[in-house]
DNA sequence: CTTAATGCAAAAATTTTGCATGATT
DNA sequence: AATCATGCAAAATTTTTGCATTAAG
């Protein structure tokens, strides 16, 4: 997501760009791989932003996800995690994870998965799925490695 | 689950077997589709054991997770949920939910979905993939008819 | 100038912990 | 009798909210 992009958004539904909203959306797309809490998020946009809130971040929060910037995650670490969604032509977002039972590190990866499984839920049960979200559990070649 | 086994389980683990566990127990496999929060299970445990406090249930719900009578799941609601974990031979557990955009309804279904996924990954990545966790999003029949 | 967003601090909600008491083996 | 689990209340987290102030359009 690109800064010029984003300032276009935010002001078409007339909502105001802040050099809060600027900070949090830099911290969420910088790193490619970026599954931050709502405090990890804090701390390091508070590095460029020191005058940010703590209460400022959990409200930008809320308005990605109502904007459908971001994705809220669950790898089961006992935090809820943020990140960039990426959406495709479609709309739909295809980004997965890997998470290693062992050291914990998370993986992604895209791709549509499920869509003949989505058929069949369709002519079995008549739901419509426009989304999927998928988490793997795991050993990472590493951890592999140091089990042998 | 049944009482029986669950007995012995504990007991060989040399855990006590107590009416606080049984409860709780008894409300995470009493209806098929529960999805319950710690806040739900007190409640209805409550009814038939009023003793009960809220910090046991919360260390109950930590016990059955470790010894993975349980899983934890998230529906996106902002709410932590339970629900008891059914396993296959292979010591897997397959259980998956339709979770439903517009009225919240979430449908579960079993089934072993991403096998050919899974040695594609340990082809390309190496990663070893044990269990997985589906959520798809979508609008039931219901919500369908009324969209018309 | 008008409206929306922020910071702060207080409040609410959720989960964990210490410790004396009570139940299970 | 020994140990483990519980209840209660207090503490630690995590998230939300009210309100006066500040910044954006």
């Amino acid at each position: 997501m690109d800064r010029e992009y984003f300032t276009q958004f935010l002001r078409e539904k007339g909502l105001k760009v802040t050099n809060q909203r600027i900070g949090v959306l830099e911290v969420l797309s910088g790193s490619e791989d970026s599954h931050l809490t709502a405090e990890e998020i804090y701390d390091v946009v508070r590095v460029r932003y020191p005058e940010i809130g703590l209460a400022t971040v959990y409200r930008t929060i809320q308005l990605f996800l109502r904007l459908h910037l971001i994705d809220q995650i669950n790898l089961d670490d006992g935090c809820v995690r943020y990140e960039m969604r990426t959406e495709d032509a479609g709309g739909r977002h295809h980004h997965h994870h890997l998470i290693c039972l062992s050291c914990g590190k998370v993986f992604s990866f895209d791709g549509d998965l499920l869509e003949t499984l989505e058929e069949y839920i369709l002519d079995r049960d008549g739901f419509q799925v426009v989304d999927h979200k998928v988490q793997l559990y795991g050993y990472c070649k590493e951890c592999q490695k140091n089990m042998e």
